[in-house]
DNA sequence: CTTGACCCTCACGTAACGTGAGGCTCTAGG
DNA sequence: CCTAGAGCCTCACGTTACGTGAGGGTCAAG
């Protein structure tokens, strides 16, 4: 047993984990995109976590058709905080998102057409992929992203963040979280007024500072504040039962908002 | 001019039409998957009409991340009619789509993660690319779709539909179509509560019959019934004021139940 | 009658792996 | 201890869906 104290994996155990080849791990590693950080005596290729990371933001971008010289750039790009990478990646897909309704929605009137025994003409129909694959092609990403509604509109919250803001932001959440904290401790009721506004700061703070955050979406993070021990918890550790209590009141809130 | 009437086009008008490239059309002609009907004199590839219908249907194959074999088969694919086709592209892509909503909602995770000081572990992450994509290696495309639910829901409503079936379903549409006319001689209202249930029959037959319409795609069916002449045309000649009689009808409905 | 925009047919290049070939390495069982 | 089988290694050529010229006709305009 010559693996580092449990912690590494080997290609094939990699490669069933995240659904790859073992040969695209391999290509990977002589591209230079994901090269394990050890190998063993015999010359194993050995994944730590960390470059199990990687391997994620490689296939989270590779899921957006971005081609492998691309990610790299990126993946090097050291201006780029982790959050970036994050932020850029929902950029992309939503761009590719936006792509495939608008093929649905054309799917979807040529059917309405049949039906209606209407004959749609096929130039217009073409038209649907007409409009640039924002994905294919992805050198100069940076330019191109400009060039997509979804990364504008990301840009834009987030133009510049500096060390400064960055502490504002988690002040921020800090007293949201306080603020929950202090209704626990009083008695609120979750589905009270406070609570409720309470959760629509945290709300509106996530859409702040992070991405677009409806109704819908901050439901689901509320189910996974119970769902994920891991988030449960980060709110348990500072009063028992805020988990329950924040994502009860997201929940009403939503119900009442949304 | 030796080009057929003026009915057929170029190689370089139809790459600009459908924003790919020439060589691509060359491929797709050498490939057999897609060759002009006709050649002028100095053999020029000249694409009829319906070779630009076979392109899209290739197109929006291929925007699915089919294979040009698989594409190949499909269209060949004598037991399968227009509907047919744009059944199985919908499902297809409707399995696509909530890839990517899965791959949306783990970053969304993941950000809210980093905003919560909290460290995912990386094998959770990877999960998400777990399952299989159900667009690659579509060879025995047919069983694979078996496996999307999707594809099974698609299926489960349109499980053999005979001749007998589309003739019920061509009476049906009959049927509400003439309701609406009805509606609209007797001077009811679009908002009026008949004429909502006439919409709702509306929108139940086409869920019934060809693919899940919610009420926020029966609205966009509404405003394409005015936004497309064609469309318009088809309701205007059974009844002048037709067309915005059953839009608006529609929209009342959907604002009401939806 | 020339010029520029298109078109043709080869034909080799490329990206991201797939697919063996030939040969060590490791762990469980006899 | 030894062997089988599963897993790993490094070449290295094959494949898909085109990209990218090379070399050479075609066509409408001036």
């Amino acid at each position: 047993m010559k693996r580092a104290e449990n912690e590494a994996m080997t290609v094939g155990e990699v490669a069933r984990l995240a659904n790859v080849s073992v040969r695209t791990l391999h290509h990977y590693d002589e591209f230079g995109l994901l090269s394990p950080s050890e190998r063993s005596e015999a010359g194993y290729r050995l994944y730590t976590p960390g470059d199990l990371e990687r391997l994620h933001a490689v296939l989270a971008y590779r899921e957006l058709g971005l081609e492998l010289g691309a990610i790299q750039e990126l993946l090097s790009d050291q201006a780029a905080d982790p959050v970036e990478h994050l932020k850029r990646q929902e950029a992309v897909l939503n761009a590719r998102l936006e792509k495939l309704l608008a093929v649905r929605r054309s799917l979807r009137k040529q059917m309405e057409a049949v039906h209606m025994g209407i004959n749609l003409n096929p130039k217009e129909l073409l038209e649907v992929f007409g409009d640039e694959d924002p994905t294919k092609h992805a050198k100069e990403a940076e330019e191109r992203w400009g060039d997509t509604d979804a990364y504008r509109e990301s840009q834009r919250r987030t133009k510049g963040y500096t060390k400064e803001d960055w502490l504002r932001i988690s002040k921020e959440s800090e007293a949201i979280e306080a603020g929950f904290a202090e209704l626990l401790a009083e008695g609120v009721a979750p589905t009270d007024q406070r609570a409720m506004e309470a959760a629509e700061a945290h709300r509106r703070h996530i859409s702040r500072c992070y991405y677009e955050c409806g109704y819908d979406i901050h439901r689901g993070l509320a189910e996974m504040y119970l769902a994920d021990p891991r988030f449960t918890a980060h709110y348990e550790q500072r009063a028992e039962g805020l988990a329950a209590f924040v994502s009860a009141a997201i929940i009403a809130n939503a119900e009442a908002r949304g």
